[in-house]
DNA sequence: GGCCCTTGCACG
DNA sequence: GTGCAAGGGCCT
C-alpha cells in the first residue's frame, strides 16, 4: 500500500492523503488529479513527514490518485519556498501552492489550442450583441471564453460568429519554443565603475551560491545595464534568471531595452496575459527553456527548473508587498528563494530600504557602489519653494517660482515634469449649498472627480457613478465644487499657463495597458510631449534625455497619516522622481513644493546628503523598536454585518495572550472602516525582534472561532495601516 | 406532512 | 470550495 501525501490547491482544506495505484509513478512535486468526493481536484504530491499536524484517516479510507499530470514536478527548492512561505505569513500551504499553479489550464494535456479571430467577413444576421462583440475584439484573437469575456457577451453570440464564418479558427501550439535570447548579440560599453561591478556580479553568478546583494546606485548611473552583465552569465551558464518589476507599467520598456542587449524580448509574466500564453509561459519555464523571465510579484512562486539568478529591480518599490489574498513580500520572499535555489539575489534602488540598509551594516547583503551618474551626466539641482512664502493664487496650485521655471525650460525646447501623487481631477467632491460631501457607498473613503472620463470613482474599490449635474441631497443647481488638486487639475492649470505647450496625463487611468506605456514613451522621447503631469507612475524607470525641469507639487502629501515609513517613501518618491531630471548631457532643476520646509526630510532632500537621511531614519527606528529593530504585524477583522464584524474583533481581542516583548493594541476600527462593503477592525501587534511573532499569531488565533463569512487576516511586516 | 432555507461538516 | 444532510420555521 503505498501512501501518498497530497496538498490541494483549495485554501480551505489541509493536506490529503491518497493512495498510488500500481504502475501509476509519481514523487513529491507531482502535480496529480485527485477525487474530493464527487469532483475532481489539482494536487501536488508532498513529502510524507511533511505537515505533521495533518490528520491522518485508515488505509482502506484512502481513494486512488485518477492520474500524474505529464509536467515536471514542482522542484524541491519551491517546495521548500512555498513552506516557509505559508508558515512566515501564516497562509494556508494551499494558497501558497495556487501561486505556483497559476493556472490550472496550464496543466491540460493538449498540444495546441483553437483560437478565433475575425475573418472580417460582415455577419450574415447583424444583432445588437454580435456588433458589440466584434467592435471590442477587433484584431484580437484568443479562446471563445475569452473573447466572450471581452466582447461582454455570453459563448453562444462566439459560438454563433463561429458558425456563420465571422470568426476563424486558429490552431496555437503551446509548445512553440520561445527565441532565446543571446548573451552576445550587442554588448554595451560600460564606465570602469559598472565594469567593476558587473565583474563581481559575473563571479557571484557563476558561484552558484546563495548571496543576497545589494546593487545601490543614483537615479540614472546604469544599473539596468550592469545587471544585464550578469544575466548575460547566467545565460551562458544555461540557467534561467527571474526579474521581477514593481509595476506592469514597466515591463515594456524593459522588454524593448533587454532586446536591443539580447536580440530577442524575455518572457512576461503578468495578469494580463491571455489563457495561452500563460500556458506556453508556464511550461517553458517549468522545463527551463524559458531563459528570462521578467514579471511582477506573482512570477516569484513558479516553477523555474533551474533558477541561476534573481533581480528585484526598483527593490524598495512598496508595491512588492502584496495587500490581499497571501500577504507577503516579494523582495523579501526573493531573498529566500534565492537561498533554497542557492542563487545570488540582487537588489537593485537607488534608494533602497531602511531594513535592506539594515541587512548590509549587519553584513549580510553585500553592497555594490555605482557612485555616478553614467555618461558625466549630473545630479540635478534641488531648490524647495515655501508654500507659505510663495503661494500660487487662490484655486492654482503650481507656485510662481515654479511657472517662472516652466517658462525657462520651455523656451529651452526642454521637457518638464510635475509629479503629484493623485489620480483624477479632486480628491473631494461637496456642494456648496448644502455641504453634502461625495462618499463611497462601500468604503470609508471620497469618490474622487475623473473629469476625463465624466466620473467619480472610487479609489478602493473601484466604484463608479456618472458625473453628478446637482446635488442629491438638496438639489440645488450648479452647487458642486471640487476641493483640491489631482494631475488632471494640475494638467489644466499647465494649459491655462502655456496654452501652446503639448500636455501629457501619466497615471494609471491612461498608462493602463503595455501599448500606452511605450506610446507614451516613445511621444516623449520623440519630442511629442512637452509638459508630463504624472502620479507615482513617472517616478521611476523611465529616461527621457531632454527632460531637464521636474517640479513637486507636494511634498508634504506623502508625510500625512504619518505611518512609521512616511519619511522614507517621502525622500524615496523624491528622489525618484528627481532623478527624471536632467538624464541626458543637459543639467536638471528640480522644484519642491512644501508647506514644511523645515522637515527634516526636506532638508535631507535639499542638502543630498542620503547618508545623514538613512542614519537618523534608523536611528529613529531603532529607537522606536520598529522594523527592522522590531516586528509589527496585523490582525484584520472583516465582515458585511458591522455588528458580526466588532463582536469577532472583541472576542479575538479578550484573548490576548500575555507575552513578555509584545504589546498589543486594538481591536479598534480600521482607519478605512469600510472596504468594498466589509466592515474592518484592527488589532496592531508590535513586537521586539527576537519573538516569534507568528507562534504568538497562531496559537492566540487557534482558540477562538468565528463563522465563515468573517474573514480574519493576519498582515506581516505590514506596510498599509488603514 | 411537506417544503424551503440556513447551517454545519465532510471531503482522504 | 462544494455537495449533502440535518434542523428549524412556516405554509397547507
Amino acid at each position: 500500500m503505498s501512501r501518498i501525501r497530497v496538498l490541494t490547491l483549495n485554501a480551505a482544506l489541509g493536506p490529503l492523503d491518497y493512495r498510488l495505484p500500481h504502475g501509476m509513478a509519481a514523487e513529491p512535486g507531482s502535480i496529480v488529479i485527485v477525487p474530493l468526493g464527487p469532483r475532481q481536484i489539482v494536487g501536488v504530491v508532498w513529502e510524507e513527514d511533511s505537515f505533521p499536524e495533518t490528520e491522518t484517516v485508515g488505509d482502506n479510507r484512502l481513494r486512488p490518485i485518477l492520474g500524474v499530470v505529464d509536467v515536471p514536478p514542482l522542484p524541491a527548492p519551491l517546495r521548500r519556498l512555498i513552506e516557509w512561505t505559508a508558515n512566515y505569513y501564516l497562509a494556508s500551504p494551499a494558497a501558497v501552492v495556487r501561486m505556483a499553479i497559476a493556472s490550472v489550464s496550464a496543466l491540460e494535456g493538449a498540444r495546441t489550442v483553437l483560437e478565433y479571430r475575425a475573418t472580417g467577413r460582415e455577419p450574415t444576421r447583424q444583432t445588437e450583441k454580435r456588433a458589440q462583440a466584434l467592435e471590442r475584439i477587433g484584431e484580437r484573437q484568443g479562446l471563445v471564453r475569452e473573447l466572450a469575456m471581452i466582447g461582454g457577451v455570453s459563448d453562444a453570440v462566439i459560438r454563433g460568429l463561429i458558425k456563420d464564418g465571422v470568426l476563424e479558427g486558429v490552431e496555437v501550439s503551446i509548445d512553440t519554443p520561445y527565441q532565446e535570447p543571446d548573451p552576445a548579440f550587442a554588448p554595451v560599453t560600460l564606465s570602469h565603475e559598472q565594469i567593476a561591478a558587473a565583474d563581481r556580479l559575473i563571479e557571484l553568478t557563476r558561484a552558484e551560491q546563495f548571496q543576497p546583494l545589494l546593487l545601490d546606485g543614483v537615479t540614472g548611473s546604469g544599473k539596468t545595464e550592469v545587471y544585464f552583465e550578469a544575466v548575460a552569465e547566467a545565460l551562458r551558464m544555461g540557467k534561467q534568471t527571474l526579474v521581477l518589476l514593481p509595476e506592469i507599467a514597466l515591463t515594456e520598456p524593459f522588454l524593448t531595452r533587454f532586446a536591443k542587449r539580447f536580440g530577442h524580448e524575455p518572457i512576461a509574466w503578468h495578469s494580463g496575459l491571455r489563457q495561452s500564453e500563460r500556458r506556453r509561459a508556464w511550461r517553458a519555464i517549468a522545463d527551463g527553456s524559458a531563459k528570462v523571465v521578467v514579471g511582477a510579484r506573482s512570477a516569484l512562486f513558479l516553477p523555474y527548473a533551474r533558477l541561476g539568478l534573481i533581480v528585484v529591480d526598483e527593490a524598495h518599490e512598496t508595491s512588492f508587498k502584496q495587500e490581499d489574498g497571501v500577504r507577503y513580500h516579494a523582495r523579501d520572499v526573493a531573498v529566500m528563494r534565492g537561498l533554497w535555489e542557492q542563487c545570488p539575489v540582487l537588489l537593485a534602488s537607488a534608494t533602497p530600504a531602511i531594513e535592506t540598509r539594515h541587512q548590509v551594516a549587519l553584513g549580510r547583503y553585500e553592497e555594490i557602489q555605482l557612485p555616478a551618474r553614467y555618461g558625466g551626466a549630473v545630479m540635478p539641482e534641488i531648490i524647495a519653494i515655501d508654500m507659505t512664502l510663495a503661494p500660487p493664487e487662490r484655486g492654482r496650485w503650481i507656485a510662481p517660482p515654479l511657472v517662472k521655471a516652466m517658462e525657462e525650460t520651455l523656451a529651452k525646447s526642454e521637457q518638464a515634469l510635475l509629479f503629484l501623487n493623485r489620480r483624477g481631477y479632486a480628491p473631494l467632491t461637496l456642494c456648496r449649498h448644502c455641504g453634502h460631501r461625495f462618499q463611497c457607498p462601500n468604503c470609508t473613503a471620497w469618490m474622487v472627480e475623473h473629469r476625463l472620463t465624466h466620473r467619480l470613482a472610487c479609489h478602493h474599490c473601484g466604484h463608479v457613478v456618472p458625473a453628478p449635474k446637482e446635488c442629491p441631497e438638496c438639489h440645488a443647481d450648479d452647487s458642486l465644487v471640487a476641493c483640491g488638486p489631482g494631475v488632471e487639475r494640475i494638467a489644466d492649470e499647465v494649459t491655462a499657463l502655456f496654452p501652446h505647450a503639448r500636455t501629457a496625463i501619466v497615471t494609471s487611468d491612461t498608462l493602463w495597458s503595455p501599448a500606452k506605456a511605450a506610446e507614451f514613451v516613445r511621444d516623449v522621447a520623440g519630442g511629442a510631449i512637452d509638459i508630463i503631469v504624472g502620479t507615482q507612475l513617472v517616478t521611476k524607470g523611465y529616461h527621457f534625455p531632454n527632460l531637464t525641469l521636474v517640479g513637486v507639487i507636494d511634498a508634504d502629501l506623502g508625510l500625512e497619516g504619518g505611518d512609521l515609513r512616511a519619511s522614507e517613501r517621502t525622500f524615496q518618491q523624491i528622489v525618484q522622481v528627481s532623478g527624471r531630471a536632467g538624464r541626458g548631457e543637459k543639467p536638471g532643476r528640480v522644484f519642491i513644493q512644501t508647506r514644511l520646509p523645515e522637515a527634516p526630510v526636506i532638508k535631507a532632500l535639499l542638502s543630498g546628503d542620503s547618508a545623514r537621511f538613512y542614519a537618523t531614519e534608523t536611528e529613529g527606528r531603532r529607537i522606536a523598536h520598529a522594523p527592522p529593530f522590531g516586528r509589527f504585524a496585523a490582525i484584520i477583522i472583516s465582515d458585511e454585518d458591522p455588528a458580526v464584524a466588532k463582536e469577532v474583533a472583541h472576542r479575538i481581542g479578550n484573548a490576548r495572550p500575555k507575552v513578555e516583548g509584545v504589546e498589543i493594541y486594538g481591536p479598534a476600527p480600521a482607519p478605512l472602516a469600510v472596504l468594498r462593503g466589509r466592515h474592518r477592525h484592527r488589532i496592531l501587534i508590535h513586537a521586539r525582534r527576537q519573538i516569534d511573532v507568528q507562534d504568538v499569531i497562531r496559537d492566540w488565533l487557534g482558540q477562538v472561532q468565528w463563522k465563515a463569512s468573517t474573514r480574519v487576516a493576519v498582515d506581516i511586516d505590514p506596510y498599509s495601516f488603514v
